[in-house]
DNA sequence: ATAATAAAAGACTAAAATGTCTTTTATTAT
DNA sequence: ATAATAAAAGACATTTTAGTCTTTTATTAT
């Protein structure tokens, strides 16, 4: 088990790989492609990038020369945004020993511990974006595969 | 889903309730009364126990007046041992994104980023010890339920 | 020795996450 | 208009995680 869900791993590659795949030319890239470019099952990753659509974190057209882009506006947008669609903010508010009720005023043995751990995904989620490597995707110096 | 299992994270509360609850002393708690102080499901955690007893985490008697314990050695041992004898060792070595083969010379995108904070987790998980909080829990500062 | 106690062990069930398959809908090129 | 393309939608199947129940084994007090 990692920090993300499988579900919320392949939702940010294939952001990842939508964003170096269609930025500048504008284009649009399919299913398969973009399957075969984070190695993942297909199926499944279209179900993943249906809600992503749907929610507005990337953009699709069906039919012939159809597929997945992102807009300028999505390529802005921090990894967060992915990560509060798909795993929800558990991992950035959550108790790390799983109880509802803590809080400053009634916190677990290791509130402070988790709050500092939280605050740092959650900043570094945030000050990450998109569309920001574009560049070492296109020239390799970067995987998503594997 | 937070960072660590359902499974660790009772795993990790009821270590504590055992650690304060019969330091000093020498007493023992049974399996009850360990659920209901840390609001666990009662044979859920007894599996959990039996587990951790088998790798030696916490000490455990059987028949009257028996129940689970910690001894001294036990104590001492740092919360990382927990976790990794329970969720393993991915939450502290694997890759953010999932890929097997992430490493410095094929990272993925966020490969920097994540070593920074899964060395942050380690190093917090490492650095506290599973008897630490006895006083607080003793006087009721600290929560281990709800 | 026997009965009572409490954990150990193992078989079982339920729910959630992950993954697959088929049908429908929208778009485009002819 | 029609055929081809590609995503959307929804019904399934599988696996993993979480949780339950029953029987066995070890310990202690009588």
């Amino acid at each position: 088990m990692g920090i993300f869900s499988k579900t919320c791993e392949y939702a940010i590659r294939s952001v990842f790989f939508i964003a170096h795949r269609t930025a500048g030319q504008s284009g649009r890239v399919g299913i398969k492609e973009i399957a075969l470019g984070i190695d993942s099952p297909e199926p499944f990753l279209a179900k993943i990038l249906q809600d992503l659509s749907r929610r507005g974190i990337v953009q699709s057209t069906k039919g012939p020369n159809g597929g997945f882009y992102l807009d300028s506006a999505s390529l802005e947008r921090p990894l967060s945004d992915i990560v509060a669609a798909v795993d929800g903010n558990d991992i950035f508010y959550g108790c790390g020993l799983g109880l509802k009720q803590c809080s400053e005023i009634n916190p677990c043995p290791l509130h402070n511990e988790f709050k500092d751990i939280r605050n740092k995904i959650h900043l570094m989620l945030h000050e990450t974006k998109i569309g920001e490597f574009n560049a070492e995707l296109m020239n390799g110096m970067l995987s998503l595969k594997k």
